[in-house]
DNA sequence: TGACTATTATAAGCATGGCTATTATGTGCG
DNA sequence: CGCACATAATAGCCATGCTTATAATAGTCA
């Protein structure tokens, strides 16, 4: 019963968030924080829209976490010139050394999650989770897909 | 940067639940309130720390969705006769036959999940996943191998 | 019996994610 | 220009998950 795809990845998922937790609190920020300024590093001056777009959540979700965000001194959002509805999100002074240090954390946390792993079961396991991400996503909601194209990652 | 294993499963885990909010609200229940069910359903008069234990998530956690659970009518809370603390939970006479839909949903989801994949491919995965997962979960007291440490050093 | 500790559950507060609705602004068409 | 529609962001409400703190009860030992 517990061993099926959503149970598991819901588990691991939940598990290496928390990992992620106990690391990035000691820099003040949580996991999908972390992430969020990662994808700004990327993309200086991206709106709210796309960087919503880009990490998969939802435009209000994304909001939020800038609003946390800002509020703790790590984003700054200045208003865009050509268009008064969007905000442009940049990172402070003080986000980017933070950022060089938790790039270091997650190659352990990442180490601790696959040990005893031989590297083509690391690109095994990663290689099926993208699949399965692919077959979820292709369905649902064909002009996202699109837009990820669009976006092209890298 | 987005192909790692953290990425990976938190993105794999937010699509799964949003497949199974979208099946399980048909019968008025979310994801984490199905698999609560099908616990109750396995052990019937268990206690809630024991539950949260088997579901491996917070006592608080737990009781907070037996709260919503019994509000709707799923779940009832019985006084524990031998110890005045604890709550001993039922399934109600309305959970027993929407379980039984909802496991038929859940094959369909599955199937969409892993479409394209050899039967290896899937037990595969699985497997790769339950490795991941017991990494995360045997040093999952910090304090106690950083003691386990000390006390090797010392 | 009384005191100390452990266990069971709950409360408060926060972060992440969703959905629906709303406001403000941009764009395109007649 | 004015209207309709699309887009960017936000507000409100909810569910899930965490940490910390607290209340009530159970168990143990002097």
């Amino acid at each position: 019963m517990q061993n099926n795809i959503a149970f598991l990845t819901s588990d691991v998922s939940r598990l290496l968030r928390k990992r992620f937790d106990v690391v990035s609190r000691r820099f003040g920020v949580t996991g999908p924080q972390w992430r969020m300024l990662a994808a700004l590093r990327r993309t200086p001056g991206i709106n709210q829209g796309a960087l919503a777009q880009w990490l998969e959540v939802e435009a209000i979700t994304a909001g939020r976490m800038i609003d946390r965000l800002e509020k703790s001194g790590m984003v700054e959002r200045r208003a865009d010139p050509n268009d008064r509805r969007a905000w442009r999100l940049f990172l402070t002074d003080a986000a980017t050394p933070l950022l060089d240090e938790l790039f270091g954390c997650a190659t352990e946390v990442f180490d601790e999650a696959q040990q005893g792993f031989a590297p083509e079961e690391r690109e095994l396991l990663l290689a099926l989770l993208e699949r399965v991400r692919a077959n979820l996503l292709e369905d649902n909601a064909p002009e996202k897909t699109i837009a990820e194209g669009v976006l092209a990652h890298g």
